[in-house]
DNA sequence: TAAAGGATAATA
DNA sequence: ATTATCCTTTAT
């Protein structure tokens, strides 16, 4: 199992996103180490990008998101669930990846499969915002054997409000895998 | 299908 | 200080 570099992350968006696919998240909490493997996620590409945050500008929430690429960039949305991101590419690119579905691997409880329920089963929240993911408590490695898989392209969910970006395939999951949120 | 819920950013 | 908005989920 190899943990993923600062220089895996500094790369093209979209090429992180795909690559991220089965990978495994590792989150080591007070109950004990929790392991999803990625088969869903999303990339937004940045400022020019209507339906990403950074769209908005650098504010005190999407400061994250500008940072240096490897830092996990975690906010609350509707007031009640939590989504993770990744962001990629050098800082000041406004980039990242949000993960959209996992598959339980270890420590995992109830459904895996949605920003929000990853982020619930996985024990993510807010105060993990900005945290490093070369970290040892938290972060993503590639799983022993390298596997091989088809990778399905489809528009991103719920950025209606991003005209032409809306219809852009960026969403990526992997082909067959019973985990993710919206085929 | 709509309500829930809270932080955030824009407006005043 | 007030309001509109939000990369969703759950339950009716």
């Amino acid at each position: 199992m190899q943990k993923l570099t600062r220089a895996f992350y500094s790369r093209d968006t979209v090429l992180v996103a795909r690559e991220l696919l089965g990978k495994w998240l590792i989150h080591h909490t007070p109950a004990g180490q929790k392991i999803g493997r990625i088969v869903e996620v999303e990339a937004y590409l940045g400022p020019h990008d209507l339906a990403s945050h950074s769209a908005k500008g650098l504010t005190k929430r999407t400061q994250t998101m500008f940072g240096p690429p490897g830092y996990a960039y975690v906010y609350l949305i509707y007031g009640m669930h939590h989504c993770m991101n990744v962001v990629t590419e050098p800082a000041g690119n406004g980039a990242a990846v949000l993960l959209r579905a996992v598959e339980p691997v270890k420590n995992l409880t109830g459904k895996t499969s949605g920003p929000g329920r990853l982020c619930r089963s996985m024990e993510i929240d807010r105060r993990l915002n900005a945290h490093d993911l070369l970290s040892d408590d938290f972060f993503i490695a590639a799983p022993d054997p390298a596997e091989r898989f088809a990778i399905i392209k489809r528009p991103r969910i719920g950025v209606d409000y991003a005209k032409h970006w809306a219809k852009r395939h960026l969403r990526f999951y992997i082909k067959g895998s019973a985990f993710v949120s919206q085929p």
